[in-house]
DNA sequence: TTCAATATTTGTCGAAACGCAAATCAATAG
DNA sequence: CTATTGATTTGCGTTTCGACAAATATTGAA
């Protein structure tokens, strides 16, 4: 592991708003790993030994029922903080965290979260209010679970990914990780086959282009049109 | 208003451990306020004036979509905070909240809550504690949305509220507050209808009895098994 | 008591989406 | 280059559950 810079963390959401000097000083505690594509940084119901800040990649949170099914619960990516079961006031992991491309991560033992949040209010604000914008994501996710049909969720997850994350191309925007119709279909709540056939669809439409693990949406308006399709009307 | 009495929330699981001279001090900025059945006491959307505490009664959280559905997203019972939506960092508030029964609440003004938090970080604890208790509760829901049947989601809601604020009676354990086909079928995202057939099967089943808003558990560990069983077993 | 408003029950039909199966296609390791 | 593995596509039958409709029951108000 070599030194950190300052700089690493300056200008990243969570941390903003605290002083060079103890940006060091935070630094110097932390532990820098790489995690390479698909490998499990830490798994649901482990002690919560580690929260992390990821510095570059995208990482998968699934959750895991007792049934054997799973979900995704979000997609974090670079800047964000996770792993946070601290700020829940959790002593294990409530999901898996699985590296969806190749990561950087930072982390710091848990034991630090209390000195940390004591002694950098603007961090402790920070990410608390982190944590009211997921409980609103998921209280959105859970409404759309309940009210929504698949074609509808589908849209939306898929728009959601490529505003976020989506890079421009000459097609369109691609998703600027590789996600396969079994993700999309784990964070939408139904089967690859139902989400594999919605694509083709939109392809015959001119919607969307996807190839193996790529989905590049190529006419973002209809597809935030089917998003908010009220079937009713 | 009457004066109140710091032994009103002395015991109240947000307050707890903060001294009684504090309590006094912290009662008098409240206002407490009765609320009959059925009465609105905030809207999803309207500005977050206040924060509550419930003293009696229970409370409906309910989210609308704009297209006009809606789905509850939680009953608050009584020693809960609500409406904090300053725990979030919303401005406005996420939900309605409506009297499940006639209701007492006290509420403090929105900008009380930075005043509150810095000065009884015993307070603030509490509630982040809380903000992420519900964050869990959501993401489970959310997960219980994408991978149960509506039979399973169904025995569980009632399960659940059966054993949170059921109260024992002759038959069983009955749901102490007036809770209707349609309640229920916003709480698991299906229709009444759906919600009515189960519940007749049930009750031929000898699992629950029911009669206008009013559902009785009678064989808790018959319906535990409906909202555990995995159909792929 | 009677009426109106609300809640509940039940039947029938059909569409959405799942499960299963099998074929095809793409990527990667030898 | 080829074989193997994993991802995707597509077809088909089946199930779940929603939509619509109409009858019945319960409550509260006049």
């Amino acid at each position: 592991m070599s030194l950190l810079d300052a700089s690493l963390i300056a200008d990243v959401p969570p941390f903003r708003g605290i002083e060079r000097q103890n940006l060091v000083e935070l630094l110097s505690k932390a532990r820098s790993e790489r995690y390479e594509m698909g490998r499990t940084i830490f798994r649901q119901g482990e002690e919560a030994h580690s929260f992390f800040l990821l510095l570059d990649g995208h990482i998968r949170v699934v959750r895991v029922t007792p049934d054997g099914d799973q979900m995704i619960a979000r997609y974090i990516s670079s800047g964000e903080l996770f792993g946070i079961a601290q700020a829940l006031s959790l002593d294990s992991y409530p999901a898996n965290a699985v590296a969806a491309v190749d990561c950087i991560a930072l982390s710091w033992p848990g034991s630090y979260w209390q000195t940390i949040t004591d002694r950098y209010p603007t961090f402790a604000t920070n990410t608390y209010k982190t944590v009211g914008a997921r409980l609103q994501e998921a209280q959105n996710k859970m409404v759309e679970m309940a009210t929504e049909r698949v074609e509808q969720r589908v849209a939306k997850a898929i728009s959601k990914l490529a505003n976020q994350t989506g890079q421009k191309t000459d097609d369109g925007i691609l998703i600027s990780f590789p996600i396969s119709r079994q993700d999309i279909s784990e964070m939408t709540g139904t089967t690859l086959h139902t989400v594999s056939r919605l694509l083709s669809a939109w392809e015959n439409k001119g919607i969307v282009k996807s190839s193996r693990k790529k989905i590049t949406v190529t006419d973002s308006h209809q597809l935030a049109v089917l998003a908010s399709r009220d079937l009713h009307n």
